[in-house]
Parts: structure tokens; C-alpha cells; sequence
DNA sequence: AAATTGATATGATCTGAATCATAACAGGTG
DNA sequence: CACCTGTTATGATTCAGATCATATCAATTT
């Protein structure tokens, strides 16, 4: 098996113990290809390395419903910690997939420290950013979400696309026909810089100089354990995560 | 402090091992306090029993963004694994705030492990529900959004609600007067049975007799590590998770 | 008991995003 | 090269949900 592409696409499986690479397997799977089937054991771990996965419930007037869908990464997680699946596990288009034997990787986290702690950092991030993706898919108009997705997801207001920004649309919420229209009208009216993929707020000069640092209207601190109450306001660089 | 108050409201913290609750601190935070500011070190780890907290990024024009709000349990776990904060975490209303100090935090982690698989599965419950929710935001249909909340929270087709509809709509990414309509809407239609707060899908019998089984159109079993590749359609007991 | 507050409705109106259609364009393939 | 496919783009139309207004009801407070 090839790791070092693996690695690539999936930087996390860089710590995945020698033990655990020996038994996973990497599979092929065809649009339609059932991974596993609502009630079945829990055998597997699963990771999608390309294509798409689906987890899917049929409701009681037989319409399918579509719980979660997976481009990239791992899959009901959840599932680490249960015995049977609670809903059905289908490949929707060609792709491949990491199989992690569920008791082996068990065995991991309890045995490698390092390991169990990268993993616990990984789901944590996952919550970060799909917590911050609930709040913005929570916004009404297109012009917030993309200014959330900036602020959250981008580095000093600035952020480069690293997908087609049709994947970009759906990640959005929106269609891709919104897409492009709101970002020209931000571009437009001198909201949004774009130069190819790279996406910048413009600061309002005449706003920011009225208002250098932006006002504090309460003063309360809590976090007071181990040092002074003053805020300590050096100066604001923004990367990934709370 | 009376932990058994704040289990009831927080399960997961039945799990917390004694020496941590001996340093954790209970604070009350009325709307405005600060919990921490952006470029702060790190040096607790928040659990939100009563209130609001939201986390907020302010961006060049001076605007306010709120990357995320929290109503219960736990947030910005991902700073668990990184020294400073990248965002303020303000109280947005009064209420009750667990503290439990990093470090001591961190060691029960690493030391008990126990409660380290309650937090590793509580963390993927997390991640599975988040990523329900994201894909239920990202239906266009209100009537689709609710459907899907059935599905992926309720059990057999049915649900319990067990906070207010108000607070549901917001759940749902709607203003409460669209959820109101369009669950009488559904509700007159057949679609849904509403009893006060239980509320269930109703299946259409007709059809539900003409496809007694839904059509499985696939058949390619990736699973297969075991057992025969038979689908074990022992029939569908949906609860929670994947 | 009167007053206040918040949840539950329901109606009228309007806007913004989905949808459908169409086209330019790039990249890959035979 | 012509051909095909998918992304980027823009226009016209429609409609579902947000918004605003108003009313009822239950639970608390005074």
C-alpha cells in the first residue's frame, strides 16, 4: 500500500502505528457499493480517501433520507464506540476507502499514547470546524456565510480556495449560481478582494481609523487564574481553531 | 459544588474522575463577561451548564462575527491541543460555567483511562451529530429539515421534543413562524402525527404494501470480513449514531 | 387579581435565493 | 483537430421562507 500518497491526502494517517498499517486495507468501491447496512456489526473503521460515501436512513413512507454524506476523511466515528451500525453505509460514486479493523484500532488508542492523542486532537478540530459550519449554514443571506466562511476558516481575513468554487457553493449552503453572483457584488462594492483564489475582506480605512481597536464594552474577566485581569491584546493573528 | 445538580444537566461529567472535580471551579457569568480574549494562553477548559457563550472574531471593517454560539457542554475543545485562543469566548447571557483547569485536565486524559474513552466517544457523538446537522442545514425545503431532524434524532420515526419549538426552529436554521406553519402543514397533509411533543412520521400504508422491502439496487458488499455477504437485515431498530 | 413575560399561532407582504436556460471557456481524450 | 465534459458565468422567473404585525394563551410576578 502506498502511504506516502495516502499521507498526502489524508495528513492524519501519518500517525497511524505500524501494527494498525499492517492490517488496513484499501479498497475500491463503485457508486452503489454497500459499505455496511443498518443493524450489521461494527467490523470496520472507515476513511474516505476519494469519492463519496452516504449515510443513509429509509423513513417509514420509504423515502430515502440522507443523514450525512462524506467527500473526504473519516465516517461515523460514532461507530468506534457501538457494536451495530444505525443506519446504512453506501458508496454514491467511485472512490477509495481506507478499512481500519475495528478491534485493532481499538487497540491503538489504548496502547500508543501519542497515537490516542493525535485522535483526540483530530475529533476535536472536527467539532471546531463542523460547529462553526452549523453557525454559518445558520445565516440567512449568501453575503454572511461568506464572510463567516472567511473569518473562520481563512487566516487575517484572507483565505485561497483549494476547490472548484461549485464544491465551494455546496460546502456554502448555496447554490453555485449564488455563489458567483454574491461574490461579484461584494467585489463590486469593494467588500471582497479576489484575485484567483485568493479571497480577502477590504478594511473600511475610514471606519478602522475612528475606531482603532474596536471597543470593549464590558470589562468582566473570568478567566483570572494565573494572571493579572488586563487583556492582553497582542495583536490579533487569526489561524484555524477557538 | 453539588455535582449531582450538574450531572443531571451534563451526563457526561458522571465520568469526571475525582481528582479533576476537586479543582474544577463553578462560576456564574452574567451577559457580557468575558471568558477569554483572542491570543490568550489557554488554561481552561469551559463547560456551559446554564446561558450562552459565543465565540467571535472581529473582522477588518470592524464588524462583529460569531463563529459560534454554545448553549450546553462543552466549547472550543480544540483548544484542549493549542496553547492560545483564536477568538474571544464571551458570555452572551447569565448563566452557570464549569472551569476545569488544562493541565489537570490534560493529566486525567492521559492517566485514566476510563474516563479518556468517555471523552473519545463523546467527542465522535459530537462529530456525528454535528455533521447530521450540518447536512439537515444545508436542505432548502423546511419541510425537509424537519423530516431529516426525525430521522436522524428520533427513534422509529418518531421524536420526543424536549425543549420549545422556538428553540427547535432555531435548531432547524428557521424563524418559529415557518416551523409552526409548516408542521401544520405537514400535519394536515398526513406526513406527521403531532401528540403535544411526540412527534412521528406516518407511513403511507399503500405504498408501504406495494414495496413491503425497499429495493435494495445494489449489491456489492464491502464488509465482508467475517462473515458471509449476507445483509443481516435483522429488522431496523434506529436509535442514535451512525 | 392585575400585570408582565414568553411561547404559540396566524395573516400579509416582500425579498433573496433556487431554479431553469444559455453561453463562454478550459482541460482532457480519441 | 474536433469532441466531450465540467466549471465559470449571467439572465429571467418563481416561490418559499423571512419579516412584520397582531392575537391568544400559560406561567410568573407583583
Amino acid at each position: 500500500m502506498d502511504w506516502t500518497l495516502l499521507i498526502e491526502s489524508q495528513p492524519f494517517l501519518k500517525h497511524l502505528p505500524n501494527e494498525l498499517r499492517q492490517v488496513t486495507q484499501c479498497r475500491n468501491m463503485t457508486a452503489g457499493d454497500s459499505l455496511f447496512r443498518i443493524g450489521d456489526f461494527v467490523r470496520n473503521l472507515f476513511c474516505v480517501v476519494k469519492g463519496e460515501v452516504q449515510l443513509i436512513r429509509h423513513d417509514v413512507r420509504g423515502t430515502k433520507v440522507i443523514l450525512q454524506r462524506s467527500r473526504s476523511g473519516f465516517f461515523a466515528e460514532a461507530s468506534l464506540g457501538s457494536t451495530a451500525y444505525h443506519c446504512d453505509g453506501l458508496a454514491a460514486e467511485t472512490g477509495v476507502l481506507l478499512c481500519f479493523p475495528l478491534a485493532a484500532f481499538r487497540a491503538s488508542l489504548d496502547q500508543n499514547a501519542a497515537f490516542r492523542n493525535v485522535w483526540i486532537e483530530q475529533l476535536a478540530r472536527e467539532v471546531r470546524k463542523l460547529r462553526a459550519q452549523c453557525e454559518r449554514l445558520s445565516l440567512n443571506g449568501a453575503a454572511d456565510r461568506i464572510i463567516h466562511y472567511i473569518e473562520s476558516e481563512g487566516i487575517n481575513d484572507t483565505f485561497t480556495l483549494n476547490q472548484p468554487r461549485k464544491a465551494w457553493a455546496s460546502e456554502l449552503g448555496l447554490s453555485h449560481e449564488s455563489l458567483y453572483r454574491t461574490l461579484k457584488r461584494l467585489s463590486n462594492q469593494g467588500t471582497l478582494s479576489i484575485e484567483s483564489n485568493k479571497i480577502s475582506l477590504i478594511s473600511r480605512i475610514n471606519e478602522s481609523t475612528i475606531f482603532p481597536n474596536r471597543a470593549f464594552t464590558h470589562s468582566r474577566i473570568m478567566d483570572n487564574s494565573g494572571t493579572p485581569d488586563i487583556p492582553s491584546h497582542q495583536d490579533r493573528q487569526r489561524t484555524r481553531q477557538p
